[in-house]
DNA sequence: CTGGCTCCTTGATTTAGGTCAATGCCAGCC
DNA sequence: GGCTGGCATTGACCTAAATCAAGGAGCCAG
């Protein structure tokens, strides 16, 4: 991270996972998950992305001790900007997306979350973005406030949620370059590159990428309509850069040629 | 902040203070200040708006003894993109700007900085952009790995510090919105209004505003080129929306107009 | 298997903002 | 006082992407 130690080889893990959470909220209200086992973080499997990543079992024990278990179906929303932040989450499977509205309607998606993201950091207290589920997602959450005293007890839970701040902020700053100075063709490929790393930090297929997102959401994370996007995935594909192959699996079949055009050679 | 209890009433003050810092750099060399005074921190007037802001003034000498002070001149670079990022800083004077770069020389400014901002938070071990003196700056220069043990100490710090990155991390959204969906009237107006609540929260002026940077930094953190910054500016001067005064000043002179325009009403 | 969704693609046209090219405005300097 | 060099402004023109407008493909429901 920034200013404490990294942890381990997870590094620009929680990218755009943006920071606030609130309640679970109205139209589908999520609906909290009836667990009968009995910790069922000692076997999650995404642990060591997650801000549970520096703790001990015992220590695990009482963070289990406050959690609470989402789910939520695709376009399902977790929780609107300006709502109270109650809760902060760490997403455990599915996609989200998180965005800014203006008041006409005009959109920005700040990042898409996926396994091991957390979500919920909050200046104030209110949320100050809107958060949706993209497809099926399963979530634990946390009292803020009780994650608060928990993390005066483990101060490694702060620095590591420090080192997820951190990262990203960093993860911000590119999107601001990608948004501001790149092309569409650029912005296109620096996405799919995105997606693919993602994949890769989870063990998943990094070349036919998953790309679950619609266009519009895909347009409206970086800054283009939804018929430039689908105009320049054609024209990548015309350029044999990439396959478009069945249920939203992008083939990157150039990938070093796409690294050039993501970092604007 | 977001997890952990706010400071008093200093929210949004470090906004895009970026997050990384390294010791000093090449061309114009910066001058470390021989200072003969006791406790210059002691006398600190921006005191409340730094890392510094949550220390007791014993603990506050333990910080004094690891800091040192850099002065730079309008234009001068603080360090670049790549470099080694040891050191982490805080404004005490002055503007700065971080940014990066596209290999064809396309520059998104990412943030300015001014008094009391913070500088230096680094995931990794290199600073992820590059940052140099719009005007003649003073700045506190602190040791990365002998402020980590401090923080290590002083809890404290490191709460304020997540404090910080969490409001960078809402100002870093809020200027995605910008950058990807609004328009160059819209960009300009937030982007007036952004100073002129930083020159608030200083207990500077907020009507004739300072603005001390270019053209061509105001439209590489807009997204904008130079000229439509400035045909953006004379159309906002001939709607009397602002008027434009000499040495970088500029009056709002409708400021609810400039907000709903900003707002995107 | 048909109708009505929603999402994606493609084409034609428009436009906001970029690019190129002067010109103006100071400030510092000889 | 005239020169120089760095901004800022303004104008003429261009282009990448937006907008407007059809189609098409997959999917579920009846």
């Amino acid at each position: 991270m920034w200013i404490c130690e990294p942890w381990g080889n997870q590094r620009e893990l929680v990218d755009l996972a943006v920071f606030d959470v609130t309640h679970v909220s109205s139209l589908t209200p999520a609906v909290p998950r009836d667990d009968a086992s009995p910790s069922p973080c000692s076997a999650c499997k995404i642990r060591n992305l997650t801000i549970c990543a520096p703790l001990s079992d015992l220590e695990q024990a009482q963070m289990a001790a406050i959690v609470s278990h989402v789910d939520l179906e695709g376009g399902a929303p977790l929780f609107d900007e300006g709502e109270p932040a109650d809760h902060v989450y760490n997403v455990t499977s599915g996609t989200l997306k998180v965005y800014k509205l203006l008041p006409d309607g005009r959109r920005q998606v700040t990042g898409f979350l996926f396994a091991g993201d957390f979500l919920g950091l909050a200046n104030e207290d209110d949320y100050a973005y809107s958060a949706e589920a993209v497809t099926h997602c399963s979530l634990c959450r946390f009292p803020r406030r009780k994650l608060e005293i928990l993390m005066q007890r483990f101060p490694k839970v702060e620095q590591r949620l420090l080192s997820i701040a951190s990262n990203e902020l960093a993860a911000a700053q590119e999107q601001m370059l990608l948004l501001g100075r790149k092309t569409a063709r650029e912005k296109i490929a620096s996405f799919l590159l995105l997606l693919a790393g993602r994949a890769r930090q989870r063990g998943m297929n990094e070349s036919p990428v998953s790309v679950p997102m619609s266009r519009t959401d895909i347009g409206d994370f970086l800054g283009l309509t939804t018929e430039t996007v689908s105009r320049t995935f054609t024209q990548l594909k015309q350029s044999n850069l990439i396959r478009l192959l069945p249920n939203g699996l992008v083939e990157l079949s150039a990938r070093e040629d796409l690294e050039d055009i993501a970092g604007g050679f």
